[in-house]
DNA sequence: GTATATGTAGTCAAGTTTGAATAGTGATCA
DNA sequence: TGATCACTATTCAAACTTGACTACATATAC
């Protein structure tokens, strides 16, 4: 998912220069698997991948005094494009492990842009939530398609809740909350 | 994820005997792609997999009128027993895709097992619901922590809408609705 | 002093997902 | 007729996830 790469690029960006440990350590500080799940092996493999993909420079090993070596790496001109990217597409996602990701690192973004992105996430969200009431009618009679009146009433308000936190966290916003990044 | 086997278990033991192409259509056919996404070949893999495992058989390979050859799969007992189990994992998870592909197929458990597991499934969701709100206050104030409590709260009101309409489902399972399986 | 637990740092194999590619079969149309 | 399009049916490589394992270092208990 893109969630492991936002987080991986956000903690590198962040600390500057660290190694997976570290990035998984601070996860946990985070108390990212509230919301998400991330997986050592996962932060691994993004960190090697990443950096085939030159996206991160692997900058060395260092000692450690209470385990073995770090590998080291760094974040590159091509990782903050990648990593802005990954972030305005999080904030515009109305999947809670992306939208969460997306949230948590939020103030690398200049707040009218973080604004601009939620509301526009919130009126794609209010047009599949009505897309989803609209269609109900019409597959209450089919009997191959199994209780998707129910199923599109989960989803329907699901989406309705999150809306409802995007609204209120777009209000937040516009009041001068949060200390947000310049430029 | 087990969204897929359950989706492909479920299909097969719907049908009979059938084969990849033709899980695809019904899934299709069910609007599947409101809920969860579910690749061509994520199913083939599934498909394979699960062979392997014997939780299918692979029975030969019929021609077709309108294309290539199929090669077509049954259900084992042990395939059936998979499928109960994930199917009851899935009624009792508060993961949204997870649950609404247990609802999908709810109909093939008894009544009341099915009312057993989502009232477990609303207490286990209030009681982390809870323990999210209880732990808001105490990462209020933890710098390192970005935007906990705007996450929480995001996390808190989805788990609140679902388990509201998890409750309505409880209560249209109690007043007759649906046709369920005997036993 | 040595087993044993705990924390640090990472690798690996197996399973899974994804998007693109392959290949067969009619239907349309110039 | 043969070019191209759409539908049928599947495979494949690459990326990604997961759980189990390795290996180093320090503390602690016996």
């Amino acid at each position: 998912m893109a969630v492991v790469r936002l987080l991986v690029l956000g903690m590198v960006r962040l600390k500057g220069r660290t190694h997976g440990y570290a990035v998984h350590q601070e996860l946990v500080a985070w108390h990212v698997e509230t919301w998400t799940r991330v997986k050592p092996g996962s932060i691994y493999h993004a960190l090697k991948q990443l950096t085939k993909e030159e996206k991160l420079n692997e900058v060395g090993r260092e000692p450690s005094e209470e385990g073995p070596g770090r590998t080291l790496y760094e974040l590159t001109e091509a990782g903050e494009a990648e990593f802005i990217q990954l972030l305005e597409s999080a904030l515009g996602s109305f999947d809670l492990e992306e939208l969460g990701t997306g949230v948590a690192f939020m103030e690398c973004l200049p707040r009218r842009r973080v604004i601009e992105i939620l509301k526009d996430q919130h009126r794609r969200a209010m047009t599949t939530r009505n897309g989803l009431e609209a269609m109900a009618p019409k597959f209450a009679h089919v009997r191959d398609a199994p209780h998707t009146s129910d199923l599109l009433s989960l989803w329907s308000g699901s989406l309705a809740a999150n809306a409802s936190w995007t609204r209120s966290l777009i209000q937040r916003l516009e009041s001068g909350a949060y200390r947000m990044s310049e430029g």
